[in-house]
DNA sequence: TTGAACCATTGACCATGGTCTATAGTTTTA
DNA sequence: TAAAACTATAGACCATGGTCAATGGTTCAA
């Protein structure tokens, strides 16, 4: 490599540790910026190093349990300055109100568990 | 309807307030038994009604957190009299176990997005 | 016998986050 | 200049539990 603000797809991938198919969906997707393709279709694009931020911040937003889907809509925001600390707050909580469902969810049906063991065990 | 121990597909759907595609899924699957197609191919199907209680057992699994395919295990070994008390129990010990595993994994997520939100609150 | 209501069968589609393959083009190294 | 290594692009595929649509055949009541 040469010191560069800009790397192939596997050099990026493997500064991340991330699969290229996988980059390849995040830009499918619009959640890379900065690419370019020097000469013509076919030839290979250059991915500039803005996008190892971006594809750690949609790691890290996959971590707090945010789809990719959500990841764009975070990311884009964060970029134009239109995610305020107010807006980062309310999709946290909503995010865990989420959270809290499915715990809540899960917990019900281990409940049934306990009672057919319970069944189970009286007969 | 005429008292029988035969209903065809709406009849049953209807009983059971489930949609004749969820009864035909569960057919393709392997999960009901005792259908029969009188005359030839395209002729309308009859079903006894040993499936009603089957798809209460699919229902009740699923409520307790199995895939129909483990239903499928499930319901056969229940009927050809092989899911004993022990294996019923080993049964449900292991899903726990899955829930369990899910709901710890949540638990992180949520840990997680609280230490995001205490972060947003210090900015 | 004809129309309404019903049915069987097949296959596509939904979301999710990728992975894998095939085909063909590009860059780099020897 | 040729081979090796790399890449782009498009599309199929995975699991899950159904739903929906299209096509065409069946059953039943009038």
């Amino acid at each position: 490599m040469v010191y560069s603000f800009i790397m192939k797809i596997k050099e990026l991938s493997e500064t991340l540790k991330i699969s290229k198919d996988a980059i390849r969906l995040y830009e499918r997707m619009g959640l890379l910026i900065d690419i370019t393709q020097p000469h013509k279709e076919n030839s290979y694009k250059e991915y500039g190093v803005s996008n190892i931020e971006r594809i750690n911040v949609i790691k890290y937003s996959q971590s707090l349990g945010f789809s990719l889907k959500e990841c764009k809509h975070i990311i884009d925001s964060l970029m134009d300055g239109t995610l305020n600390q107010a807006e980062k707050q309310e999709l946290i909580e909503l995010k865990m109100k989420e959270i809290d469902q499915k715990i809540l969810s899960l917990k019900k049906t281990r409940t049934l568990l306990e009672e057919a063991l319970k069944k189970t065990c009286e007969q």
